[in-house]
DNA sequence: ATAATTCACTTGCATATTGCAAGTAACAAC
DNA sequence: GTTGTTACTTGCAATATGCAAGTGAATTAT
């Protein structure tokens, strides 16, 4: 991907969200603490997209490097460090939400369809639901388990 | 760009979006026809982040094959396709919003700052906005110019 | 105390993508 | 009929991707 080079492409908003996420990987470190309260290189690695391990590396530094995720020492296991949304970062769960919305709308063979009520509360009011959800993943919960159908 | 084999590396919502639009330049058309209302090869050329010409025909294409853009010819200039977005390209809308509502709250530089009343209206109800601006495009029309600053 | 294993990467390299510059075919203007 | 425009395609160098193997630090097992 792009190195950032302290220089945008324009300040226009929709291209600076894809020079901070905008590559096949990034969101989905994003899912991954969002859906499933993954937070560390290990458990990104487990994902069914099958991340590769320089190109998990090189996003985890991107991201952090944009300000959306924090790496810091794991508590009491020295080789471990500990990723988590950045408020910038927990920002993005609405955008995130988006995305859902629109997949599970045209995939018709989307996992979406695992967490149906969470659809539903993301198309009712996806602002409200992502206010909710910011603060389970703020302290470090998982939110699919509560949502499978 | 990885090229679509027919088989996803997941049918998980946030993985369907990236697979389909998820690149640095696929939304940037989307945004040059929603906030430009522009429709041809030789304006969508035309941006501030400077297409290549083979990767603007590459993600046109890949836009086209994921149902999200349609092309046909021009009425009167056989030289020129039409390019217009579907109803599923149309439903990124919202997901666009929330990427201008995100990067105006982070990017200190944000051109968003040209469109306040729309981050206005997207920040209140990204649905409500999002609808009416839907309308806009199928007409044709270009948001931009109604809320600039 | 030492050896084995685990974790988070890095490295080398083959392959794929990106993007520049030039070129091409179809069409429009004159 | 000639010239210019539009939408690309092509060739190729630069860069990114991703596989497989390797490394260093830390943990666990002996």
């Amino acid at each position: 991907m792009k190195k950032r080079t302290n220089k945008l492409r324009s300040h226009c908003p929709v291209n600076y969200g894809l020079e901070a996420f905008g590559d096949r990987w990034a969101l989905l470190i994003l899912r991954d603490i969002v859906f499933r309260g993954k937070r560390t290189y290990g458990e990104f690695l487990k994902s069914e997209e099958g991340f590769a391990t320089n190109i998990l590396a090189s996003r985890l530094d991107h991201l952090i490097e944009n300000g959306i995720l924090q790496r810091e020492g794991h508590e009491t296991d020295g080789r471990k460090d500990i990723y988590s949304l950045t408020e910038k970062g927990l920002d993005l769960i609405p955008l995130l939400f988006e995305m859902v919305l629109w997949s599970a709308k045209y995939d018709s063979r989307s996992e979406a369809g695992r967490i149906i009520r969470l659809v539903e509360l993301i198309r009712k009011d996806n602002r409200k639901i992502s206010e909710k959800v910011i603060e389970q993943v703020k302290r470090g919960e998982a939110i699919v388990p509560e949502y499978l159908s």
